[in-house]
Order: structure tokens, then C-alpha cells, then sequence
DNA sequence: TGCCCTTGCGCG
DNA sequence: AAAGCGCGCAAGGGCA
């Protein structure tokens, strides 16, 4: 056994590395009583789309840890293979692990599922430092709040890959090689002994431990909002380990026929212009050829952020008042068709680059990982972002065998929110009166619903009357003033903007976590949109409360299929239906300060009766 | 070629 | 007086 005894944060700890074949469980199992709380981290191979589901990953490392001793374990080794499974299927000890990597690598790899028995150190750090950590990822933040070990390790590690990709890469002389190249080929062929290897490996399970330490004071939340947090972070994990069925027939014909007619298109746009699809001087192009963009707004055409115009959805169907000429024409119809189908083809490339073996795909699901409101986000595919315009982009996924998707969707939350928190008498009755918020915002500023709704929702985004009267395309002036009446038929809400405008240094939302306040990219403030974070992070906190009550109360936790802000989608065996869906509607449903919420579930089927996601 | 930044667009 | 929010992702394009 290789053993090194060094520092962490100045303070002495050793790290024992087994040889494979001669390793002693008793020693180990001495190290670990059951009933403890024990660092946790891993090694792998470099991560693929696949990531753990990638048919060539392996798992190379299992460091468990102490506050003063690590042992890192050698997966080759089956008796240590055998002693870590030991460990962390022990129902009577906790893990800290610095995210989900290793949580998910010990369910895939070992059989060994910690999601309930885990504390995450990056939703602590993102609870602790909510400005993004300011830069700071877990390795630096270690170095700050324990010691520069880590980081030293870490460095010393890396100069060793660079020595092992050198040296399997002669050609490259002096030249110097792609970090990323670098990094996977280290930690793909470093040996399992080396002594930078291992240091690091251990040393970081250790600071695992100590970090969580530190950060949870730092997070200034109760115990609750941090058991909440580390609970929703295990279900998270347990949701991507499930997976989502993908019907891959549906897959496959998208695919074929969105790629197909995107590629004839951008041929087509290329012979005839010499530009991508995607340039952005294919505006200027357009231009010459007969399109009049000062006319675009006029036409009700949208603009992009940068005053461009834009092309998304409907917009591009504007092209067709243009009078162009005829390579103008020609070019435009295979610019609709490209556009037709250009999102086709980056989602079914997404899922078919995280297609598993198992036939899903196993996307991530961060439970903080919109930093600034900590709403969910979902990542490797992002699931939170496919279009409902053709029900086959949702529709390629599918339920279980013998299960139905059912979605269950909050009832305009974030106006009722801002009605709850402002304490918005005006608005709270018409909520309780079942009337529509939009008409009655219409009618007290003596505007058309459809200026109403805009109006609501504006100030829901910090926006003004300039940005009323760009979406509205009505006259500034009036925009201006449609604002001013808004503001003054509901004066609470205007207060509660005028409060959350005066806070500098941090906002609360309802769980009590804490938000930055608004800010520019230059540090500048960006106080008008500190409501809008209150209320989108107080609807996320709400959601996550409906959830965890689905979970405890009903036993329902492994049916949450997706979080989608506002909406919980779940997959439910089919006979429990009717059941379930009174459930989750009970659980989404209750008195938020004295404002009814309510939630509304339906279960998603196609034209054909079959169960599939959709809209 | 790699790296970084910007732009546009899907969802809520 | 003035201010539309939050994400993830792919592609374009400038630069070394």
C-alpha cells in the first residue's frame, strides 16, 4: 500500500492507496464504521456525451474519506471494487461529494445508490457564494476557504498529463498541445498508481468534507432550506439516472426528414449566395435583393436584441411580403425551409448524441443551476427548451412501458405570486373571484385585454414603456402611459418594486434562500429587475415545495419525470391515473399568503391516444 | 487549429 | 427618468 502523509488546510492527513491484490478490508472497514459521514469522490475516464452511460467509461477511482484519511481505491481491484460497494450501500452512512458526477458514477458503475444519502457541495457553494460563485469554481474555492493543497495537487496532476500526452505524441515537438486533448488523454491512461494521481484523488475527498463544513454557514439558510436543497439535488440525480425513453423510430424519422430538407436548403443558400444558413450577412444579402428591413417593424416584424430583425418562428414567414427579385425569391424559399426545420435538426442531434444503450437519454437536471433566480436548468440535452410547434419534437419521448406522461401545470403563478407577495388587494380578489387577471388589468388602465396582459407580464420582467410599446407597437407615449396606469390601478405591487429596487445587497425569496441583486455585466445596477427575481425564484421554491410534498406525503418522488418551471411532468403507471393526478393537483394546490394557488393536470397523448410528451 | 465572445432562438 | 427576466446551446466570426 502506497500511503502519503501530507497537509490539507495546514492540517496533517494521510492518504492510503492500496495495491491491487493486496488490499486488507479489515484495515478499510476500521477506517469506516457504519454510521459515518464520509467524503466521497471519484475518478473516471474523460466524460463523453454519455458521460457514465458511454459504453467505454470506466470508473477508475473511489476515494472515500475522513476528515484526516483517504483511502483511494482501485477499481480493478474487485476486492476493493467489492469493499467501496460495501461502504456506500451502507444505508447508515452520508456522503459529501463536490456534485453529481460521483453520485451518478457509483449508481451506474457499482450498483450503489447514495441520491438519498448525499450533501452536495456545489448547490452549498452556489447557496453560499449567489453572485456565480464570483468566478470561483469548488477547487478554488477550496484553496480560499481550506488551503492551497488541492490546487497544488490539481496542478501537479495536470503537469503530469502534459508529460504523458508529450510523450505519446512525439510529432507535436515543441508545439503545445490542446488543453482539452491534454486533460482526456490524462485521465483516460494515467496510471492508478501514480503518486500525483492518487494525492489528488485523495486530498480532494478529504476537502470534500471540510468544504461542506465550511459553506454551510456561509449559505446564511435555515436547516430546512439546506435539507430541502440536498434532498431536491438527490431526486434531481435520481431523475437522471432514470432517464427518458426515447421512441426511437419517431427519433429517426424526424431526424431523416428534418436533415434532408435543413441540408437541401442550406445547399441551395450556399450555391446561390456563397453564405451559410446561419450568416448573419445573410441579412445584408436579403437587403439587395429586394427586402426592405426598414419596413419590418411596420410589417409586424419582430426585432432581435441587437435591433436586427429577427427571423424566429412566424417572423420568417414575413420574408414572403418582400417583393425580391428572382435569385431573391429563390434564396428566400430555401431560407423558410432551412428555418422550417433547423431546430428539428438541433434537437434530434442532441438526442441522438445522448441516446444510452438503454435507450434514453440521461439528461442533467440542476436544481440551482440558474444562478441568478436558482430556477432548475437542465443540461446535455436541455429539456426545458424543446418546441412544442411540431408535436413530434416533444413527442419523441415517451413513457415506460405500462405508464402514461402527465402534466401538471401551475395556474399563472407568477402573477399570483407578485399579487401574494405585494399583498395586491385588487388583484387577490379577482384571483379568488376566478376572474381573469388580464381583462381586469385591461380594464383598470382602459386598454384591450391583449395591452392587459402585456402590461402584467412586463412588470413581472421589469419592463417599462418602452418595451410595451415595442411588443404592443403602439406610440411611446401612450406605452409610457399605459405603465403609469398600470403601476397606479395595483400601488402595492408598484411599492413592493420600489422596496426590492432599494436593496443593494441581497434579496430573500419566500424559502428564505438568498439572490443577488440585479447587476450589470460592468457592475452597474440592474435594480428594476430585482422584482422579477423575487418572483421567479419565490415560483421555483414554491414548485419545489408541491414536489417535495408529492414525494413525503404521497410517495410519488420516482414519478417526477421533469421540472419545467411552472409544471411538474410526471410518469405514472397507467391504472393509477386518476389517482395520481387528483395527487399531484392536491399537492400544487394551497394558500400562498392568503392567495389561492392552483395547478391544473392533464395526461399527454397524441392524435393516436398513445402517451407521449407534447404540449 | 484552438479559444473566446457574440448572436439568435427554443422554453418558462 | 428609465429599465423585459431567466436559462442552454449551436454557429459565426475575430484573433492568435
Amino acid at each position: 500500500m502506497q500511503i502519503f502523509a501530507t497537509v490539507l488546510g495546514g492540517q496533517p492527513v494521510q492518504i492510503k492507496a492500496p495495491r491491487a491484490g493486496a488490499f486488507d478490508p479489515v484495515a478499510f472497514h476500521a477506517t469506516f464504521p457504519s454510521g459515518g459521514v464520509y467524503g466521497l469522490d471519484t475518478e473516471s475516464t474523460a466524460f463523453t456525451k454519455l458521460a457514465q452511460w458511454d459504453p467505454d467509461f470506466r470508473l477508475r477511482l473511489v476515494q472515500i474519506a475522513t476528515k484526516d484519511t483517504a483511502y483511494v481505491l482501485d477499481m480493478t481491484d474487485v476486492h476493493q471494487q467489492t469493499a467501496a460497494r460495501n461502504v456506500l450501500t451502507d444505508q447508515a452512512n452520508t456522503f459529501i461529494s463536490h456534485n453529481n458526477v460521483d453520485v451518478l458514477s457509483a449508481a451506474v458503475h457499482l450498483d450503489a445508490d447514495i441520491t438519498r444519502r448525499n450533501w452536495d457541495t456545489l448547490v452549498l457553494a452556489s447557496m453560499a457564494f449567489t453572485d456565480r460563485m464570483a468566478g470561483r469554481d469548488l477547487k478554488t474555492l477550496t484553496t480560499e476557504l481550506i488551503g492551497p493543497e488541492l490546487e497544488a495537487a490539481e496542478a501537479a496532476l495536470e503537469a503530469h498529463f502534459y508529460e504523458l500526452y508529450a510523450a505519446a505524441h512525439p510529432e507535436l515537438g515543441k508545439r503545445k498541445a490542446a488543453k482539452d486533448k491534454v486533460q482526456r488523454y490524462g485521465w483516460d491512461t494515467v496510471a492508478s498508481d501514480h503518486p500525483a494521481y492518487v494525492l489528488y484523488a485523495g486530498l480532494d475527498a478529504i476537502a470534500a468534507h471540510h468544504l461542506a463544513e465550511k459553506l454551510v454557514p456561509l449559505t446564511g439558510a435555515t436547516a430546512t432550506l439546506i435539507e430541502t436543497e440536498m434532498w431536491l439535488a438527490g431526486e434531481a440525480n435520481r431523475i437522471q439516472l432514470r432517464g427518458s425513453l426515447v421512441d426511437k423510430a419517431m427519433l429517426e424519422e424526424l431526424a431523416a426528414e428534418a436533415n434532408t430538407a435543413a441540408g437541401d436548403a442550406e445547399a441551395a443558400i450556399l450555391d446561390l449566395t456563397g453564405l451559410k444558413a446561419r450568416s448573419p450577412k445573410l441579412i445584408g444579402w436579403f437587403g439587395e435583393h429586394g427586402a426592405v428591413w426598414d419596413a419590418w417593424e411596420s410589417m409586424g416584424g419582430d426585432l432581435t436584441d441587437t435591433g436586427n430583425p429577427s427571423l424566429a418562428k412566424d417572423n420568417a414567414k414575413l420574408l414572403s411580403l418582400f417583393e425580391m427579385d428572382e435569385v431573391g425569391a429563390r434564396v428566400r424559399e430555401a431560407y423558410l425551409t432551412f428555418k422550417a426545420h433547423q431546430d428539428k435538426v438541433l434537437k434530434t442531434n442532441a438526442v441522438r448524441e445522448h441516446l444510452a444503450p438503454d435507450g434514453r437519454v440521461h439528461s442533467t437536471l440542476k436544481t440551482i443551476g440558474a444562478a441568478t433566480t436558482a430556477r432548475m436548468s437542465s443540461t446535455d440535452p436541455n429539456m426545458q427548451n424543446f418546441s412544442k410547434e411540431d408535436p413530434r419534437t416533444r413527442g419523441m419521448f415517451v413513457p415506460a412501458p405500462g405508464h402514461v406522461l402527465l402534466s401538471c401545470d401551475f395556474d399563472q403563478v407568477e402573477l399570483r405570486v407578485v399579487a401574494a407577495l405585494a399583498g395586491e388587494q385588487v388583484m387577490i380578489n379577482a384571483i379568488l373571484a376566478g376572474d381573469d387577471l388580464h381583462t381586469l388589468s385591461a380594464e383598470r388602465i382602459n386598454r384591450p385585454r391583449s395591452i392587459g396582459k402585456m402590461a402584467n407580464f412586463l412588470i413581472v420582467y421589469g419592463g417599462g414603456g418602452r418595451a410595451l410599446a415595442s411588443q404592443a407597437r403602439i406610440p411611446r407615449d401612450d406605452a409610457d402611459a399605459a405603465v403609469s396606469a398600470w403601476r397606479a390601478a395595483y400601488p402595492a405591487i408598484a411599492s413592493l418594486n420600489q422596496r426590492m429596487m432599494g436593496l443593494t445587497s441581497e434579496i430573500r425569496t419566500v424559502s428564505g434562500r438568498r439572490l443577488e441583486v440585479g447587476k450589470l455585466k460592468n457592475g452597474g445596477s440592474r435594480a428594476y429587475a430585482n422584482i422579477n427575481y423575487l418572483i421567479q425564484s419565490s415560483a421555483r421554491d414554491l414548485l419545489v415545495d408541491a414536489w417535495h410534498r408529492f414525494a413525503t406525503a404521497y410517495g410519488r418522488a420516482d414519478m417526477v419525470w421533469m421540472p419545467i418551471h411552472d409544471e411538474l411532468v410526471l410518469e405514472v403507471p397507467e391504472e393509477l391515473v386518476e389517482q395520481v393526478s387528483r395527487e399531484i393537483e392536491e399537492c400544487m394546490t394551497f394558500d400562498f399568503l392568503g392567495v389561492p394557488i392552483s395547478a391544473t393536470a392533464a395526461v399527454l397523448r397524441d392524435e393516436a391516444g398513445v402517451s407521449r410528451w407534447g404540449k
